[in-house]
DNA sequence: GGCGGCTTGTGAAAACCTTCACAAGAAACC
DNA sequence: GGTTTCTTGTGAAGGTTTTCACAAGCCGCC
């Protein structure tokens, strides 16, 4: 199969809850009208979209329900997936209440700690498990992806241990560089690196650029 | 200037992100050697850095302080910033008990919101304003960078509050695009987005790729 | 039925980014 | 000093992504 660039899956994600949004108030939608909403241009709709088939009608656009649908289709959200999150601190906490995700097809269905504490006590309805039960519970609740908030040092021995249960992909809050460990599929999502795009931003224009 | 893209930006920040983790145990680093942990090649790390100037010395490598004070000037972290949290909810509160903000260069120095129970109290020693005050407030504590917590419907009003007030950059995390308002930076951090980029990759590895 | 206005799908061109490959400089050793 | 080993900095090549531009198809109207 052709190669996707992540740039272009990042797109259509965002296409797809542009779509969401707007589903139900209009049956038919242009590329120029899918573009401009989430900054992009309408060549550049049509090339993402035409890497996996021919959705649109010349002279009409696409049809929302169907755009919808063939975007979830593409990016494995015809179905619910299962996820685990590890550590249940401030960051954690936030998580497990966190409504977006399931409105998004994500269903937290369990959590872990190390803390005694929380262990066997839930939150908005999930269990917190030990993390040394871990392997066990992601095997017997069909866990498929895992959100990792634990400390920084912790996080690389996490994955391993998802690894090995046979966890599929991670998404981490850890602000640390996580070896890929094929097949799974690993993802960091670090705050402060994402300021770091601002402040640069801000220091380049303020010296001279264009 | 030259333009300098996106991933040269996030490649430099991971650069220095993994120097700061070995400062003091390493006098020099090569290029290879900072490749590797962030999952980059040699030429790729000699050419980030050459986009800037020459701060290597042939045969023998990079000086790990020197590199680092560089990486800071250039991303515009050689002074702290000053950041306001807009929104103490579940994840807002996170925000404000999280030190790896201020270990890299970020002080929260206000918070806002709406609700009339929270607004006059403080959390981890930051006071949570009133969304009305957000104008005075910003310009007197100096704030020049946004976090946005709210609810996504509350986010594009809020964006035009900080521009209004002088505001330059804005970090989003409320699942929403939103419009670009030069010369402020806006950047959104969507979780079920880059879950999504995940779902994407496994079910496309579990039909045919190669 | 034919015409004009609109919008898709897509090769080709342009822009952009990464990798290659090697000259040039630094140090260690004999 | 000469030779070997190492590593940077950088043009040029190679690859990928974005933009351009237009034929092909759909719709409504006369
Ligand atoms: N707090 C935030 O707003 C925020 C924002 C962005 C990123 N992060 C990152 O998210 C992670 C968590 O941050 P936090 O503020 O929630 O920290 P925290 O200290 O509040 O929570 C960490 C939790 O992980 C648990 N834990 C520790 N070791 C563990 C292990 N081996 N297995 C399972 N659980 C373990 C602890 O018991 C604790 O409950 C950190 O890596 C942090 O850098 C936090
Ligand atoms: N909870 C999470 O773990 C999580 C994770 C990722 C993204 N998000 C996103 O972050 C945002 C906040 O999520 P949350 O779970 O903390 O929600 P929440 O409902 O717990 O908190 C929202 C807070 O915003 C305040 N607020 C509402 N309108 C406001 C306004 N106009 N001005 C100032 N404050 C206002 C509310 O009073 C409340 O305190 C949402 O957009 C959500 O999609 C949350």
């Amino acid at each position: 199969m052709k190669k996707i660039s992540e740039s272009a899956v990042r797109r259509l994600s965002l296409y797809l809850r542009l779509l969401r949004g707007i589903a139900g108030d209009q049956e038919l939608i242009s590329s120029q009208e899918l573009a401009e909403p989430s900054g992009s241009t309408s060549a550049q709709v049509r090339k993402d979209l035409s890497l996996f088939g021919s959705f649109g009608q010349r002279g009409k656009g696409y049809s929302v329900p169907e755009l919808i649908d063939t975007l979830e289709r593409i990016l494995g959200l015809e179905r619910r997936w299962r996820v685990a999150v590890v550590g249940v601190g401030k960051l954690g906490s936030a998580l497990l209440g966190y409504r977006g995700l399931s409105e998004r097809g994500f269903d937290v269905v369990v959590a872990f700690d190390v803390d005694t504490e929380k262990v066997g006590t839930e939150l908005n309805g999930i269990d917190i498990c030990s993390i040394d039960s871990l392997s066990r519970v992601v095997r017997e609740r069909g866990v498929e992806i895992g959100i990792i908030a634990t400390p920084p040092e912790e996080a690389e021995g996490i994955v391993s241990r998802l690894a090995d249960a046979g966890v599929s992909a991670v998404l981490s809050f850890a602000p640390i560089e996580l070896g890929n460990r094929d097949p799974m599929v690993v993802r960091t999502m670090d705050l402060a690196l994402e300021l770091e795009g601002l402040t640069f931003a801000l220091t380049s224009a303020r010296n001279g650029d264009s």
